[in-house]
DNA sequence: ATTAACTAAGTTGTGTGCAATTTAATTGCT
DNA sequence: AGCAATTAAATTGCACACAACTTAGTTAAT
């Protein structure tokens, strides 16, 4: 019956790492003033910024982030108060909220590159060896995914 | 430059898995009538039930859970609330609170293996594949956690 | 053309996480 | 003994997550 001894647990395990990793990125991200979840937006603004328009919509961005509207529009907001994001109605379709960076936005990617090479440095940790886990973490989020959509 | 794209970021797949993981025990735990992270105290409370006293106080569960009385102090007094848990305080020192299972929180145990066989049994998961992505946490889990208490 | 069904965002309410501060109790130092 | 430093919880404030609901705009079917 040790089944349920905490340290068996592969989701308290998933929790307490995800949890630790935030963590860690914390010197880095009050470099850039920003919040865990706020940074993560800001990634996929940034590669969507080098896409041809139209830009991002609330709902594409929430499937990419598997998160909703309840948690992403007062972040956007915030970001939009920061003057990092621009936020403006779909004139095709005017319950679509578009999102794109503004020009302080664009320019903030410059300086995460060597904020992350020294939180790497810190760490003591090589990129290459997390490989093997990021494959996992893959098998394990398609295997979920598809299993929570039905 | 493509290391900033968020398909590469495994600190998005840890969260991203994280939360969805939590998702999966949704159905479990509303039976329960519990949330994820009270589930988490339960199960510490269960496997600290089987050992002699003391009982554990806020801050021992916190260093099994990684979580501060920030967190806890609330979540503990919900679960008081609910009729699970007990609080008191230390006689030796008063600073210290311990916590302990009520007979319904003793009990709920009970019901946990079959909802579990369940949950493993809808998601398709056998419990043995997972090993290799519970052996690559931990590693990554005593990594971060000795920077962090640098 | 009208209306029912659907959809995208936004809003509301609850429960975490976590930093920062506060309160109260204990320990250590002289 | 007396007092500074430390410690354990609790409190406060802010930012997520997410369920449930609302609002407003669009699509589809007759």
């Amino acid at each position: 019956m040790d089944e349920l001894k905490l340290d068996r647990q592969l989701c308290f395990k998933l929790y307490a790492a995800s949890r630790q990793v935030v963590r860690a990125y914390k010197p880095m991200l009050d470099a850039l003033q920003l919040t865990y979840p706020q940074y993560l937006v800001m990634l996929v603004l940034w590669e969507w910024d080098e896409l041809a328009p139209p830009h991002p919509t609330v709902k594409a961005l929430g499937e990419r982030l598997l998160l909703d509207s309840g948690t992403l529009t007062p972040l956007l907001k915030r970001l939009q108060a920061a003057g990092l994001v621009e936020r403006r109605r779909s004139d095709a379709d005017e319950r679509e909220m578009h999102l794109c960076l503004s020009k302080e936005g664009r320019e903030l990617r410059n300086r995460v590159p060597a904020l992350k090479r020294q939180l790497l440095c810190e760490q003591g940790v090589d990129s290459d060896q997390l490989e093997p886990l990021r494959a996992q973490l893959d098998v394990l989020l398609q295997r979920i995914a598809g299993q929570l959509s039905d």
